[in-house]
This record gives C-alpha cells, sequence and structure tokens, in this order.
DNA sequence: CTTGCCGGGAG
DNA sequence: CTCCCGGCAAG
C-alpha cells in the first residue's frame, strides 16, 4: 500500500542474492533441514533489519563507471529534476557500519530516513508541483488531474509513477523544505551523490538537450518529457537514470526498462551536390551557417563509406598473381577504376 | 576468413 | 605527382 511496504517488496529479490553469496554451495535448491531453513530466515530478517534500520550503509564508491548522468539540470518543458534518489553515504558518517557493507551491492536501495523526516510525494507534471503526502494521493491526482482519466478513476497502469516523485522533509523546518521544493536544487538531506557535484555536462546531453528543446513536435498532452528521468522509488529506476538523445522509448511495464534507438533525427543539409562548388580560397573567410548545428552524440567520424560495390574487381578478376594486369586504381588499393560499379 | 578501398605515408 | 600499405568495414 505505502512506500515501505514496496521497499520491502524490492529488497526482497536482493536479499535472495544474498543469501546465495552467503551460502557456499547452491544447496539453496537442496533439501535442508529446518534448522538450515530457520538460518536463512534469520538471515534474512538481519540482513532486512540491517538495511532498513541502519541510518546510513555505507557503499562502495556507487558504480564504478557509471556516469553521473543527466543529474539535475531539468531543462524539458517539464523540469523535474528528480535526483534525490536515496544514495547513501554521505561524506560525514557511515564509519561503524563496515560490515554492512558487505551485505551491498550495486543497486542503491530505496531507504528512508526515519528520523524526524516526513515523506512526501510532488507531482512532477510541468507548472503543477502539487505535494501531497501519499503515493496513493498522487497517483490519483496525476490521474485525473493530468491524465484526465476522470472515469474510470481507479484504473492504474502505474504510468503515474513516472510523474510524481517522493520527496522527504525535515519535519522542523516545513516552510523551509516547501520553498525548497522548486525543481532547482533540493538542498535537503538527500542531494546527489556527494561524490560527483552535480552531472557534469558531459557533451552528450548538452547539445541533444537543446535539440529537444527545439525540435520538440507538440506532444500528445499525455507525455511530458519523460525522457528526462523522473524518478520514483522503483528498482528500475534507481540507477542513474539517462538521456538517450534521439528517440527514446520506455515501456513502464512493471520491471522493466527499455530504451531503443532509432535513426537519429538528424538531416544534414550541408553543402549541395553540385560539382560546381568552388573552394574558399585565399583571403575570403567567409562562413557558410547553413548547415544546421544539430548533431547526434554517436556520429564522430563518420566517413559515409560506400555500400560497397558489388561487381568483380581486379583483384578478384585477375587475382594476386596477375596483379600486374590491374588497373592501377587497384593496384594503389583505391576505388576501382576499370569496373566500376 | 576475403575483398574493396580510404586515409595517409614515402619518395 | 606516383606508388604503396595499414587497417577498417562489408560480406
Amino acid at each position: 500500500k505505502t512506500f515501505s511496504f514496496k521497499a520491502s517488496n524490492y529488497s526482497l529479490p536482493l536479499l535472495s542474492l544474498v543469501l546465495f553469496q552467503e551460502c557456499p554451495p547452491p544447496t539453496l535448491f537442496d533439501r535442508k533441514s529446518s534448522e538450515e531453513l530457520d538460518m536463512d530466515k534469520v538471515t534474512a530478517a538481519m540482513v532486512l533489519t540491517s538495511l532498513s534500520t541502519s541510518p546510513l550503509v555505507r557503499s562502495p564508491p556507487v558504480r564504478p563507471n557509471g556516469k553521473p548522468g543527466v543529474w539535475g539540470t531539468g531543462k524539458g518543458p517539464l523540469t523535474p529534476r528528480t535526483d534525490f534518489k536515496p544514495f547513501r553515504s554521505p561524506p560525514d558518517d557511515g564509519i561503524d557500519e563496515a560490515e554492512a557493507s558487505n551485505l551491498l551491492f550495486d543497486e542503491p536501495i530505496p531507504r528512508k530516513r526515519k528520523n524526524s523526516m516526513k515523506v512526501m510525494f510532488k507531482c512532477l507534471w510541468k507548472n503543477c508541483g502539487k505535494v501531497l503526502s501519499t503515493a496513493a494521493g498522487i497517483q490519483k491526482h496525476i490521474r485525473t488531474i493530468h491524465l484526465g482519466r476522470v472515469g474510470d478513476s481507479d484504473y492504474s497502469d502505474g504510468e503515474e509513477d513516472f510523474y510524481y516523485t517522493e520527496i522527504k522533509l525535515n519535519t522542523d523546518s516545513v516552510a523551509d523544505g516547501l520553498s525548497s521544493l522548486a525543481p532547482v536544487s533540493p538542498s535537503q538531506s538527500l542531494a546527489s551523490p556527494p561524490t560527483f557535484p552535480i552531472p557534469d555536462s558531459s557533451r552528450t546531453e548538452a547539445p541533444c538537450a537543446k535539440t529537444e528543446t527545439k525540435l520538440m513536435t507538440p506532444l500528445s498532452r499525455s507525455a511530458p518529457t519523460t525522457l528526462y528521468l523522473v524518478h520514483t522509488d522503483h528498482a528500475y529506476q534507481a540507477t542513474p537514470p539517462v538521456t538517450i538523445p534521439g528517440s527514446a522509448k520506455f515501456t513502464p511495464n512493471g520491471s522493466s526498462f527499455s530504451i531503443s534507438w532509432q535513426s537519429p533525427p538528424v538531416t544534414f543539409t550541408g553543402i549541395p551536390v553540385s560539382p560546381t562548388h568552388n573552394r574558399p580560397v585565399g583571403t575570403g573567410e567567409q562562413r557558410q551557417h547553413t548547415h544546421t548545428v544539430l548533431s547526434s552524440p554517436p556520429r564522430g567520424t563518420v566517413s559515409l563509406r560506400k555500400p560497397r560495390g558489388e561487381g568483380k574487381k581486379c583483384r578478384k578478376v585477375y587475382g594476386m598473381e596477375n596483379r600486374d594486369m590491374w588497373c592501377t586504381a587497384c593496384r594503389w588499393k583505391k576505388a576501382c577504376q576499370r569496373f566500376t560499379d
């Protein structure tokens, strides 16, 4: 029903993972004495409690090669920068939790602080920012207000999860907390991982973010730029979010999150293919601004190779032993001139 | 693996 | 400029 329930739910699979590691040989599927089973239970319980109650659990540097992703700088029309993933390990504590770190895995586990923290849920819809105290409430809000599902009120496909985020408030400074809800920087406790400051504008997102906002086709109102990650408390959203330029689609079907590339939406309107283009000679340093500056990241030095001609060329026709019968181009290992396509 | 050939080096 | 080759990509 509520968040805590979900959290424990998500912890269970991970727990089983832990258990796999803890029991030396894979005797899990063998018959086990009830004693052993009890041991497992106990272990599980211990893990659970340690996960859910220890104030902060130290973690290895969060996923070594994981790029910071787009944390921050929400640029889309809907500017949700929902970043406060409960990444544990602020720099100042977590010293006495050494043993708990053994039980950790890469994925951050949604957890919440218990002391004087109040969990709220904030609508991320553009210009909305409604804050409710229950997930159900916010889902209903989104469903009815934004998604326009008035009739079948209780129909939910989980889509609402993408449109709100969980926020933590310090109860003694609620007013402050509310003011900091603006999607700028949640200076509250659960800030972004302290190791790397904020994102880094690693070129993959900067240009394409711009592109997005410019070329944004009138999107259907039911999909407020969710490509810019909206984080909720789901396991599959726990990893640092990634923006995929071009066209990406995600399928929120329960627990999987798939992103698929498609042809980059870039049409390079470069120099026309007329044979009478004159080279910029000498003095005139005139720039040609015609080409659009759109660029998709994965395209670096694409040399636009020719598809490869089909017919046999000198090499194949005459063979290596008759190399002197080849055309010169073939001898130079250039494009054949005798058997052109 | 083979084949076509681009990019680049040597002279 | 001619001549050659490394290495890549397509098959």
